[in-house]
DNA sequence: TATGAATGAGAATTCATTCAT
DNA sequence: AATGAATGAATTCTCATTCAT
C-alpha cells in the first residue's frame, strides 16, 4: 500500500495508531500498571508523541475510554434495533437483541473497559459521567423504547419502559458474572445464549400481557 | 487526646489496627495508587511492621479482601436468615432481606471491596475465588434456600432456586449502580428500599404461584 | 545427652551455636548480604540474643574472622611443624607440608574467609591486622623456622628464609586460583597436591644447595 | 569553575561518565554497599539515567568489571610486549617487565577491582569468566610467549612457559599482598622493584639455563 | 512534528538495631 | 539471659513527564 521504504507506516495516522495501541495496554493492565512507555512501544511511537497528541497519560485514558464506550454503545444500539417487535417474531427476536446486546459487552476491548472503568471511578468520577453518557443511557433508551412499542402493541404490560429496560438488562446478564469468572474467562457464545435466554424467559413471565 | 505522650498504644494488636486502616486506603485508591506508606501511616504503625505481618502489599491486600468478603457475607447471610417465610409476612419480609442483603454491599468497605474485585481480578483471578467462596456462594445458597422454603409453601413456583436467587439479587440491584453512581455517591436508606422494592415486585410477578 | 524435653539444646553454649552458624552465612554470601536475621534463624536463636552476645554485626564478623583465622593458622603451623628435615625425608616432605598448608586454606570456612578478607578488607582495614596477626604471620614464622633448618643442614641455601617462605607459598598456590576458579569450584586432594608439587619443584631449582 | 551556570555539561557522553564515577565507588565500598544513588551522585547524574544506560546495579557492575579488566589487560600485556630478550638486555628487561606488570594492577581502579572480584565471585561466578577472559589469560599468554622466546634463544630452560608464566607472577608478587596492606596502603615505585626484583632473582635461579 | 535522553518523585522491600516483657 | 514485635534509614528500581535537537 506505501512506497516509502525505510519506517513502516510513516503517514498512518498517529493518534489513531496510539489508541489501538492503547486498548490492549489499558484493558490488560489497568490504567496504573499500564505504562506509557508500553503504548509508546506497542504503538511504534516516541513518548513525547503521544504526549504532544494526548497531553497525559489520563487524557489518553479519557479519550480511550470514551472511544470504547462509543463503540460498545453503537454495537448494543444496533442489537436493539434489530429487535422485531411483529407479533409473531418479537419474543425470539428479544432473546437474540438480549444476547447481542450483552456480548457488546464481551469484545475483549469492552470487558477490559468495564472492568477498568469499575476500577478508575473512584480516582476520577468524571469517567462514570463519560461511559453513562456514551454508553449507558442510549443503551437503556433504545431498549426502553423498543420495550414501550411492544407495550403499545399490547403484547407486554410496560408501565415503566425504563425501568423495565434496566431490569431485561440486569436479568440478562444475571449469571454471567458467574460463569465468566468476572470477566476473566472466556465464554462461548451458545453458552450466553442459554444463561441469557433464561433471564428473558423470567423477564416475560413478569412482564407479559 | 489520651495523656500518655510518648508511643500511643502499644498494646493494641498490630494486626487489626493495619487492617482498619488498610480498607479505606485500598478502597479509595484502588490497589495499585494505594500505597503501603499510606496505610502504615493510617495505622500508626511502621512499613516494615506491615512486612512482617503481612509479609508484602499483595498478600495484605488479599487478607483484606477476604475479610470484608466475609463480613460482608455474614450480613448478607444474616439477612436472609432474617426473611420470615410465614404466609402473612413474607412478602414484607422479602423486601426487608433483599434490601438488608442489598445494604451489606453498601458498607463503605464493602462498596470499596466491590470497585476492586473488578479492577484486580485481572491481574489476579485468585481473588475472584476468595470473593466468591467467601461471600458469593454462601449468600447465593441461604437465599436459594429460603426461596426453596416459599415454593414448597406453595407461595412461589421456583423450579430453579438458584437461578431464582441469582435473579433476585440482579433485579433488586437493576438500578443500584445508576442511582449511587457507581458506588461513588451515598445514598440514603430510603431511596435504596424504594428502588430495591421495585425489583422484588417485578420478580414476584414472574416467579408468583 | 540432655534431658531437657521441649527446647532443643537449651544448655548448649549459645555464643558457639551463634558462631557455628555464622560462618556459612557469613562464607556464602558474604558480609554484607549476610543477615542477622539470616544468622539468627541458622542458629536457633533470637536476634537479641546475637546482639547481647556480640554488640553488632561488625563485631560478630570480627570475632568469626579471628575464630576461622586461629584456625587455619593452627592447620598451616601443624602441617609446618610436621616437615620432616631429615636427609633422607625432607624433599617428599616439603611437598606434603606445602599441600596441606595450602589445604588449611581451602576448608569452606577458610576459603570463605578467604573471600571475604579480600571483600571487607577496603571497609574495615583492621580485619587485615586481625587475619594477619592471626593466620599469617605465625605460618610464615614457622615456615622461615623449617627453612632455616634446612638451610643449616646444608640442604638448602636460604640467605633469607622470611622471603624463602612466602615464595614457596606463593608457589605451591601459582596455580591454584585458575584450577580452583577463584575458589568457587571444589579441587580434588590429587590435583592439589600435583600443581603444589610442581610449584614446590620449583622452589627446589632456585634454593637447593 | 566555568560561567555556565545552570546545566553544567550536558553534552558529555552520560555513559563514560557513569562508568568512571562507579569505579571509585564500587572500588572502595565494594558491591554491595556500592549504592547508584552515591554512583549517580558522583556522575552528576540522574538514577535513571544510570537503569537507562545499564538496565541494573548489576549490569552497570559487570561493565565495569570487564572495562577495567581490559585496561589492566592492555597495560599489562603491553609491559609484557616490552620485554627485550636482547641477550643483553633481557635480565633487567624481565625485572622492568615484571614490575610493570604488577604495578598495571596497583593503579586504583584495578586494585579495587582485585578486590572486588575476590568479594563478588562467590555471588556471581560469571564475573570470573569476564575477568579471566579480559585480563588474566591474556597476559598468561603473552608472557609465556616471551618465557619461550628466551628458553629458544637458550637464555632459559622453560619446559612449561604457560606454568614458568604464573610462577614468575606469583614470585614477583609474593611480598606484595603484605608490604601493601591487601592493597589498602599505597606503595612506592622503587619498594615495588625491590620486591619485585628479589622475586625475579629467584624465578632466575630456577630456570636460568 | 517526532524523538533520544534526561529527570524528580515515589514505589515496594529489606536491614541492623532496640524496646517491653 | 532470652525473645517477639517494632522501627528509622536506606536500598533498588519505575514512572510520568519534559528538554534539546
Amino acid at each position: 500500500m506505501s512506497t516509502a521504504p525505510a519506517r513502516p507506516r510513516p503517514t498512518t495516522d498517529r493518534r489513531q495508531r496510539i489508541l489501538d495501541a492503547a486498548g490492549p495496554v489499558f484493558g490488560e493492565h489497568g490504567y496504573e500498571r499500564a505504562s506509557v512507555d508500553a503504548i509508546a512501544r506497542a504503538a511504534q511511537v516516541s513518548k513525547p508523541t503521544i504526549y504532544s497528541h494526548f497531553g497525559s497519560k489520563e487524557q489518553l485514558f479519557q479519550v480511550w475510554v470514551g472511544a470504547v464506550a462509543r463503540q460498545v454503545s453503537d454495537d448494543a444500539v444496533r442489537a436493539v434495533h434489530g429487535l422485531d417487535v411483529s407479533p409473531k417474531k418479537w419474543r425470539a427476536a428479544l432473546v437474540t437483541a438480549a444476547t447481542d446486546l450483552v456480548e457488546a459487552w464481551h469484545t475483549d476491548c469492552a470487558a477490559s473497559l468495564a472492568r477498568t472503568i469499575n476500577a478508575e471511578v473512584g480516582r476520577d468520577p468524571q469517567i462514570y459521567a463519560v461511559v453513562r453518557e456514551a454508553a449507558h443511557d442510549p443503551v437503556i433508551e433504545a431498549l426502553a423504547g423498543r420495550l414501550a412499542m411492544l407495550g403499545n402493541a399490547g403484547l407486554l404490560r410496560v408501565p415503566d419502559p425504563v425501568l423495565a429496560a434496566k431490569q431485561l438488562i440486569a436479568l440478562s446478564r444475571a449469571e454471567l458474572d458467574d460463569i465468566s469468572e468476572f470477566g476473566t474467562k472466556p465464554t462461548s457464545a451458545p453458552v450466553v445464549r442459554r444463561v441469557v435466554k433464561a433471564g428473558v424467559e423470567t423477564f416475560l413471565r413478569a412482564y407479559e400481557a
